[in-house]
DNA sequence: CGCTATGTTGATCCATATCAATAAGTGTGG
DNA sequence: CCACACTTATTGATATGGATCAACATAGCG
């Protein structure tokens, strides 16, 4: 381990609900063999396969989880602040199934999966916060492929639209946080198909420009995407 | 609660592997509420939708878990001894995201999900096993999806038949556990598309005969589907 | 200010879905 | 044991969603 995490950084980190109910002694093991690194856009920080030393967790920024094989890629997932990533492969000690790289310039804290591990033994608090966190992935990917296996591209991105102005608390306008070539592949789909994709929506209200995206009529396009709690619920 | 568990059911239980470590006064608060039952084929045990109010396990038999949206339905995955199944939705307390439907004549354990939540709270032991449990079903999900997203279905035919094999020990011929129509389903396709992706196999020496398959030339066919364990090991 | 990556648009192709007809099981009751 | 209904599987014909290829436009960026 190059250096251990500053102190600096234990406020930030004792924050987040993984580590907020956990008893002092265990934080402290936990954070002796981790440290938080800021790394530049692009960076690739895991690839598939390799075997999982560390758990991460985004604290700023963002980062893309993409798979591929046969010369062909696509991207599963975007993890923004704050959340862990690929904690399943640091719980069964397995190689990562994903590769992850941050899209932008982002601060990540690294902790030994070993440390996760033995701590999980030892602390019911951060079992719980861990299990939790575990859960609502499986829970996030089971979604995603309901999304993928029971709706056409266009029905796809209009629910994908219709979750993104929920997060942006339902505004009227707001900007695409993910470059169209990246939500193309993230929605199963070719950047020429996206494209035709946001002309077809453009009959229930869907106005684009750039990334600046506009729903003048929510219900509109509601009636059309039909979206559902079992499949676009990003919380529960 | 109907009946409690009969204690003839206690080892069965008890020897699996989430039960196997955990503390005797725990695995009896567990079973104090819990039941075992027999269903028959095609029995509707879950309804996407409906609140989590079991834990799940399968003893014997088997168990197909699908979901719908807007007049479609896929199955998303079959469920087959020993396991537990939507151990999320227990955990997190909320609805179930896919609907349960036996197959066979099956055994299967209930346990309230209350009890599953307050006994990971105090046995360390259990804890440790749900979460193995959990990550292991989240790295299923992970590895199907990208099953669906990189492949096209002849490749995902072509695997699934090599992961049948291994599982039935590497044998030259084996027979399909899924009705083609719902092995179509899983795959992401159509029957007719699937009849015809299996005469697409044939030149790759695979043979069809009803459910039974046979697989003259394992390498041949793995030059083509190009297996991968970060996809097709249904182990790690 | 070009250079390179990204996005758009059009033309075409292909994998897969859909529709339709037939065949092959599977189970039921007479 | 057979006749019947009913579901599932196959096969062919056709339609279509989406991919691919190609050309061009646009936008960041050094």
């Amino acid at each position: 381990m190059l250096i251990g995490m500053p102190e600096s950084d234990y406020p930030d980190i004792r924050g987040l609900h993984l580590f907020a109910d956990m008893a002092d002694d265990q934080f402290a093991t936990l954070m002796r063999g981790s440290y938080v690194q800021t790394f530049p856009p692009q960076i690739n920080l895991i690839v598939e396969g390799d075997p999982s030393d560390f758990l991460h967790i985004i604290l700023t920024g963002s980062v893309v989880l993409s798979s591929s094989w046969n010369g062909r890629e696509t991207t599963m997932a975007t993890v923004r602040p704050i959340s862990t990533f690929i904690l399943a492969a640091t719980i069964k000690d397995a190689p990562y199934l994903m590769s992850a790289k941050t899209l932008e310039k982002s601060r990540i804290a690294l902790i030994p999966s070993q440390d996760v591990r033995s701590v999980f033994d030892t602390d019911h608090n951060f079992a719980r916060a861990i299990v939790t966190e575990l859960a609502q992935c499986y829970r996030s990917v089971v979604k995603s492929q309901k999304d993928l296996k029971l709706r056409t591209s266009l029905e796809r991105l209009a629910n994908y639209l219709l979750r993104q102005r929920q997060k942006h608390d339902d505004a009227v306008a707001f900007e695409l946080q993910l470059e169209k070539r990246r939500l193309a592949s993230f929605l199963g789909m070719t950047p020429e198909n996206l494209s035709r994709a946001f002309k077809g929506l453009q009959p229930y209200g869907v106005e684009v420009n750039g990334n600046h995206i506009r729903i003048s009529d929510c219900d509109d396009l509601e009636k059309f995407a039909k979206p559902t709690p079992l499949i676009d619920d990003f919380r529960s």
